[in-house]
RNA sequence: GGCGUCGUGGCCGAAUGGCUAGGCACCGGAUUGCAAAUCCGUUUAUCCCAGUUCGAUUCUGGGCGGCGCCUCCA
């Protein structure tokens, strides 16, 4: 199969072609864990899932490792000084109000103080997040997951390689730097070289620190610091590790190659973040590439706009999953995780994604067509499955789509007309289409992740007492429907309704679903 | 200002130098006690300007607009 992405090095679609041949080293930039996981995060991290179960479908074996942010990097981390306010202290500070106003469920964080316990609570979460919405990653954590804070040795040698290798200086203060114009290549991947930066501008850096640095883009890798919330001893005295070195040390020992294949990460990462990674990984292992290709996801809008708190159009995965988000004074109904990983998943990554209470019920349509389909296969098969075969005309146009620089719409575009039609080989189709939710994943949602209790839109659970309510409500419904007493008939129907049921009338009697 | 990226119908979104996906929504019909669902059918488009061409939405150039980065951010 002729595989292209675009590749943000080069700024054009490249055949895609790997270190060691059939498999696939790739590294996602996770989430920092002070807070609650947002869908901006989610579109960006399910962007790489959706790439990494293409790869696999196509036949790879993919390594995928996607590292966790916990060691409390500063708001105004930049490349010069390390400003600001200390993230993970801002983060104590939030959990102790939330504490205190009992948001936080009794007994998740014994000491709101100990740093290691916010991580781990929201560590916890977001691997959670993760896994509701078929994140493969988050089903392997934490083998796949590394936390930034367990590699702290890594870091310093690493820190050390460079100063070693004329990369990197210790500065009058204290403070080790990686010097930028050791590295004739900063700015291959951002378009930022060093004249094109603005040096040290707006009055944010120091002068006192500028003066320190042999060039105003130097950025840090180790500042001595006691008064870091998280620190370690270190040969350059106590303190704690720049933003970038955590993603170079941890992508270079998990993957086991000091060259990997794929990188992806938000588009805002490229600059600085991704530019850092490049200059410390090559700077230490010498090769010319760290990541051979750079994949970069597009912001996601919600309803046309940039998602800010202030705007009150910031959700986070859990409120959207379990209703409590509200939007423009209205609050907005459970969505079903299938639903959104498929809202999340279903536009092109390199385009705006616009995040929209209409898309939500058009990816609810889709879901829900495909799971009929699936059920319809189901059905008609009749307990059979034929084997995987990836040369099912469908497979190979729905593979061929995504190989062209993952385009999901045109794949979509497959899928979907073929969900309506009539199947002349259910048992055939069928592997087909367990191929094809190897890569959505959303008919069911959760299908052939460990642990996972494969989950339909519009499955109940049998045991709820409220469904159990629903169900004879509609028992009660087909009798007075039976005597003819449409007046109560619509009653219990509208009862229904209210309580948030879809209710259809068939020949067989009355269903009910979300 | 510098570096990128995107711009298709009411919405989401493909494809293509000429025959113009798909989904959702809408509308009409069938069906139904009424709804819903389902089935059948239908309508609506290529940001602007110039160039190349027999013909461009598709190629080229120039605008305009959205978004991102250049400062923490997926």
């Amino acid at each position: 199969m002729d595989i292209r992405f675009y590749n943000t090095l080069s700024k054009q679609v490249e055949p895609f072609f790997t270190v060691t041949p059939g498999v696939v080293r790739m590294y996602s930039c996770g989430p920092t864990v002070y807070d609650f996981a947002h869908i901006g995060n989610f579109r960006s991290f399910l962007f790489a899932d959706l790439l990494r179960r293409f790869l696999e479908t196509a036949g790879f074996s993919v390594q995928h490792v996607m590292n966790i942010t916990d060691v409390g990097h500063m708001t105004e981390d930049n490349a010069a000084d390390g400003g600001g306010q200390d993230r993970m202290q801002e983060a104590i500070s939030r959990m102790k109000e939330n504490k205190k106003s009992g948001r936080v469920p009794e007994g998740a964080i014994s000491d709101p103080n100990d740093p290691y316990q916010i991580a781990e609570y929201f560590t916890r979460a977001f691997v959670n997040d993760g896994r509701s919405l078929a994140y493969k990653v988050a089903y392997e954590y934490p083998q796949k997951t590394p936390r930034a804070t367990e590699h702290i040795a890594g870091m310093q040698a690493m820190i050390a390689d460079l100063i070693q290798r004329g990369h990197a200086y210790v500065a009058a203060d204290g403070v080790v730097y990686f010097s930028v114009e050791s590295f004739p290549e900063y700015g291959r991947l951002s378009g930022n070289t060093l004249e094109h930066l603005h040096e040290g501008k707006g009055g944010r850096v120091s002068d006192q620190n500028q003066a320190l640095k042999r060039h105003p883009a130097d950025f840090l890798l180790w500042k001595p610091d006691n008064h870091h919330i998280m620190k370690w001893d270190s040969p350059w005295g106590v303190g704690y590790p720049g933003w970038h070195i955590e993603c170079s040390v941890m992508a270079r020992q998990l993957l086991e190659s000091p060259v990997i294949d794929i990188h992806t990460g938000g588009e805002d990462l490229i600059f600085p973040h991704h530019e850092c990674e490049i200059a410390q990984s090559c700077g230490a292992s010498g090769h010319y590439s760290f990541a051979n290709f750079w994949i970069h996801a597009r912001f996601l809008l919600v309803e046309g706009e940039k998602m800010s708190k202030s705007k009150g159009n910031f959700f986070t995965v859990r409120q959207l999953l379990d209703g409590t988000a509200t939007f423009q004074g209205e609050a907005l109904p459970a969505v079903h995780p299938a639903v959104l990983r498929y809202e999340l998943l279903k536009a092109h990554y390199r385009s705006n994604m616009n995040f929209t209470r209409k898309g939500l019920q058009d990816s609810a349509g889709a879901v829900k067509r495909l799971t009929e389909f699936r059920r319809r296969l189901e059905s008609a098969a009749g307990g059979q499955v034929a084997a995987p075969d990836l040369q099912h005309p469908i497979v190979q146009r729905f593979l061929g789509c995504l190989a062209d620089d993952l385009n999901i719409a045109a794949a979509l575009g497959v899928v979907l007309p073929w969900a309506n039609e009539p199947s002349s080989d259910p048992a055939a189709d069928l592997a087909a289409f367990k191929l094809i939710n190897q890569v959505l994943n959303v008919a069911p949602l959760g299908e052939g992740l460990p642990d996972c209790q494969p989950q339909y839109y519009g499955e109940f659970d049998e045991e709820d007492e409220a469904y159990q309510a629903a169900l004879n409500l509609c028992r009660e419904l087909d009798a007075a429907r039976q005597q003819k007493d449409f007046a109560r008939a619509d009653l219990i129907r509208s009862q229904l309704i209210e309580a948030g049921f879809d209710v259809k009338t068939t020949r067989e009697g009355t269903v009910i679903s979300v």
